[in-house]
RNA sequence: GUCUCCAUCGUCUAGCGGUUAGGACAACGGGUUUUCAUCCCGUCAACAGCAGUUCGAUUCUGCUUGGAGAUGCCA
């Protein structure tokens, strides 16, 4: 039998760390089995549905790579593929449940519901839930409220003996005590609308799915849904339940611990590769040696049987190592193309023409590709490329145990040393070497040479390769600002010989 | 409160009765280096507890403890 797994989401927000770990945890399993995945819109709240989500569900896993074989845009044979169009479906199998005796209509109100809880909270009583008031009414009853206008909801006719079973290939099988489910669950809203439960035992039945693989946190309705597929007679697909991604507090992982939407990630500057290799390893792995792993890499080798019982807590550290990894591992060109939005962003490129800017971004990667984290960190690194970094005090010109006298001595005496090398063509090597030679003829350290030059050109002490660096400027500019810090080493030496004097 | 699930270094994990309990991230220390990184080397660090099964338990069983999740006209 072909394999048929589904991811579906509800569009009521961005998509998170947790709902692309079971995005993925399923479409390689579907990969990997030649089986099928899914992609199902479960829209059924109104309230909180919104456009910009649908939008960013699709715009992430398209971000990842992922590909759905059935679902909304590509279309299949089971369509449609989002829930609020097959409302028909759902209220006909309702009534039909309706009319079977198996589920029945409840006209209580929101306002009863409410005081019925807070009641229950308050005796801190050991019954918890809806009562059933509705359960036994009197057909006529129910007819006359019915022709009265209410608007009902259709609820589940939960069996107050007996236990349900369900089987999960991770867990084993786990049972339930019918008296321990939600009484008699809502599975058609009063708006006409399908609850989850509803509206995904319909869906997975009617759409072929084979396994479901989704979080834990829907363990406790397994038994209810069974109870489902029982009363329509059909026989419920494979589950298995996956662990949970936790917080660093090992809370289910939320806003509060971070970022924790894909577009958030993504706006950083993180790469999908490293994203998606690393979520796919809460939960998963595949031995003890082999961590790295590509989409394509992982569309062959998952499987279902190594994947954790227990929940993972979600490191953004080790995330954050990955990418730096994947970063390191893309070519210049690749990196260039995607550092330049955030380039773009901080005004960096604005008056230099496209060939420019293609050659100052080819120019740059070198420099960054071995001290990037986040694609984000590129605008501060090289900031002072494209933009003229604030004049460095003498204090920035000395390198650490130096003073401004040495530091205007030993850049007087490389100033003309590095032009000379640069405008004579000699090879970074070469003119460093040349550079560092003047350290014991100027009895200090060779940092103490090169700070000042470096300070002077890139406004930080801490920068990217000098020598590159200043290749990527230009000899002009990096004359200008050595020049420049020249004033300033020479006005503080001035003002401290006047202090001393 | 009730129900369900889970349990190896701080974190992610390997292990499927006999191992010096392995790896990765983090942390710490060192090396390379003109800064910062990268890279390399090393150190620290775990089987939650108690019974039982067994010649032998991290591994199997039970209990305890701890953690998490669910208990909605949200999914």
């Amino acid at each position: 039998m072909e394999v048929r797994v589904r991811y579906a989401p509800s569009p009521t927000g961005l998509q998170h760390i947790g709902g692309v770990r079971t995005a993925l945890f399923n479409y390689f399993f579907a990969r990997s089995s030649g089986g099928k995945f899914i992609l199902r819109v479960e829209d059924t709240d109104r309230t909180r549905y919104s456009d910009e989500s649908l939008q960013d569900l699709y715009d992430t896993l398209d971000w990842l790579g992922i590909k759905w074989d059935e679902g909304p845009v590509v279309g299949g044979p089971c369509g449609p593929y989002i829930q609020s169009e097959r409302l028909g479906i759902y209220q006909k199998y309702a009534k039909d449940l309706v009319d079977r005796g198996l589920a029945y209509y409840c006209f209580c109100t929101s306002e009863r519901l409410e005081a019925l809880r807070k009641e229950q909270e308050a005796t801190h009583s050991p019954h918890v839930g809806y009562d059933r008031h509705c359960r036994d009414l009197d057909p006529q009853e129910v007819r006359r409220l019915l022709d009265s206008g209410l608007k009902p909801v259709i609820r589940l006719k939960v069996p107050a003996e007996g236990s349900t079973t369900f089987h999960d290939i991770l867990m084993g099988d786990i049972t339930r005590e019918n008296s321990d489910i939600s009484p008699d669950p809502v599975l058609l809203k009063s708006d006409g609308f399908p609850t989850y439960h509803l509206a995904n035992v319909i869906d997975d039945h009617l759409m072929g799915i084979t396994h479901i693989l989704r979080a834990q946190e829907w363990i406790p309705s397994g038994p209810l849904h069974v109870i489902l597929y029982n009363a329509f007679g059909w026989t419920p697909p494979v589950y298995c339940h996956l662990p949970m991604v936790m917080g660093s507090d090992g809370q289910k992982l939320s806003k509060r611990h971070g970022s924790t939407s894909v577009r958030d990630f993504r706006a950083k500057g993180y790469l999908p590769e490293a994203l998606l290799n690393y979520v796919t390893l809460v939960g998963w792995s595949y031995d003890d040696k082999q961590e790295f792993f590509s989409r394509e890499e992982l569309e062959k080798v998952f499987t279902i049987d190594k994947i954790n019982k227990a929940p993972g807590v979600f490191d953004y550290r080790k995330l954050e190592w990955f990418n730096g990894q994947y970063i390191r591992q893309r070519s210049d060109a690749s990196l260039a193309e995607a550092v330049k939005p955030y380039l773009k962003e901080a005004g960096l490129l604005e008056g230099l023409d496209e060939k420019t800017v293609a050659e100052k971004l080819l120019g740059v990667v070198p420099l960054v590709k071995e001290r990037l984290k986040v694609l984000s960190d590129v605008t501060e690194m090289v900031r002072f490329v494209f933009a003229d970094p604030q004049a460095p005090d003498a204090k920035t010109l000395c390198a650490k145990g130096h003073t401004p006298q040495q530091e205007l001595a030993a850049l007087e005496r490389a100033y003309p040393v590095l032009r000379a090398g640069l405008e004579g063509g000699l090879e970074d090597a070469a003119i460093e070497e040349n550079l560092c030679a003047l350290a014991p003829e100027l009895g200090i350290k060779i940092n103490g040479v090169f700070m000042p030059i470096r300070a002077s050109v890139t406004g930080s002490q801490v920068s990217p390769p000098l020598l590159p660096s200043i290749r990527v400027l230009g000899f002009e500019k990096t004359f200008e600002r050595i020049e420049r810090s020249l004033d300033t080493l020479r006005e503080a030496v001035a003002a401290e010989g006047g202090q001393n004097g």
